[in-house]
DNA sequence: TAACTTGTTTTTGTATGAAATGTTTATCAG
DNA sequence: CTGATAAACATTTCATACAAAAACAAGTTA
């Protein structure tokens, strides 16, 4: 199936975004944009608000369009929300997850642990995603699993920042197992309690680190 | 300030598919909706995307644009992560509720009493709506409360098939009355548990409705 | 200096035609 | 009647042109 060119450019774009090639509080231009992809407008605004409705993008009436700047506050109520919803996904997986997932589960987990091991955090970023991405396929519940996924794309852009915390990351992955064994056990109020802590000691420790290193210009 | 006419179309349409006067299934032509509206492809194409975004509506490629018609399992999904969701909000405002909102949140109580006992089903409705409203201000995450008010909007297509069910009124006041009564006490777990299981009961009942009488169209 | 005016530039919203792409329908051979 | 093929049709996507609204800049006046 062929992409579409505001697809693409969405796409590109979200990407930019999401991996820091754009940093919040910068300036999308239109004009600028047309002419990097070898479009016109009309695909090129297409992208955009695609991207406003996801809230990666933020357009300032008559002022320009613009890398969706959040607060601080947001950013601690979006981590509220996505540790709860985590919080829900485990309560869930450890109801319904089936055998396989379950294996799955175990060896995404596993991945983590040699990542963590041989102490590289670029690709434990990864291994922990998929993590977290088995839990929420588990819970047996799309709508949950897509809106979960949704709004931690929205808060992506702002991870870079995280797990640089000394120890970080062996307490995260020291969780992990505890979040295992829950769910493992069919445990749903323990899994569910992990999954939340684990997502608010993230925010936590994130908004830690942020109030005390203050001058990067887009929080 | 000024709307353009893609934002009326789209609030148009919004509340068109919101208030049932277009069902479900049933197609949106956009050359129909260019002369309904006496305006060219373009924004219309826009409102619709809009819509698509915020789930009201989906388009089938190359088969045309229709109001969304969500199954009856992705709806229970979305019933279950509404009661979390409104949940959350209940015990977060039992811990945080100011003074004046508590009064307002008493108020609405009232008036959903005073519908109750007119025996007023649309008037309940209506103030039903605004006394959950009062409980997600209350839970001072306005990222929560958005997002639980657009998960809200994206079922209410649907929920004009509830509360008709028999003495559901009666007993949904009287959930009412014990969720006022946590919040005020400061039960957070009290709170969070009343307001689950009073959005559940409503799904439950829900799809108890839809599953005996199947025979409307769009379900 | 501050407010006001005026002219210019940007941004936004809209219309419209044309090309690309996929779907449906009609036709016809087997 | 069945299935393939082509013609007709619908839709989606895109480019482009134009108009209106707001921001901006500069000069003017009080």
């Amino acid at each position: 199936m062929k992409r579409s060119n505001a697809q693409r450019l969405r796409d590109a774009l979200e990407d930019d975004i999401i991996n820091g090639r754009r940093t919040p509080g910068e300036r999308l231009d239109p004009d600028a944009l047309c002419q990097e992809f070898g479009v016109s407008r009309t695909p090129v605004r297409e992208a955009i608000q695609q991207l406003v409705a996801s809230g990666l993008v933020t357009v300032v009436p008559k002022r320009g369009t613009f890398v969706a700047r959040v607060g601080i506050d947001e950013l601690i109520e979006m981590f509220e929300v996505m540790a709860e919803l985590e919080g829900m996904c485990g309560r869930l997986a450890a109801r319904r997850i089936t055998e396989t997932e379950l294996e799955a589960l175990r060896q995404a987990y596993e991945r983590c642990e040699a990542a963590a091991e041989a102490g590289d955090t670029d690709d434990y970023y990864y291994e922990n995603e998929a993590f977290h991405d088995c839990i929420y396929s588990a819970s047996h519940n799309g709508f949950l699993a897509s809106e979960v996924r949704q709004l931690k794309q929205r808060l992506k852009p702002y991870r870079r920042l995280q797990l640089q915390v000394r120890q970080r990351l062996t307490s995260s992955l020291e969780e992990h197992r505890e979040i295992v064994a829950a769910i493992e056990a069919g445990e749903a109020g323990n899994a569910e309690q992990a999954l939340r802590e684990h997502v608010l000691i993230q925010g936590e420790r994130f908004s830690d680190f942020v109030s005390s290193v203050r001058r990067f210009n887009f929080l």
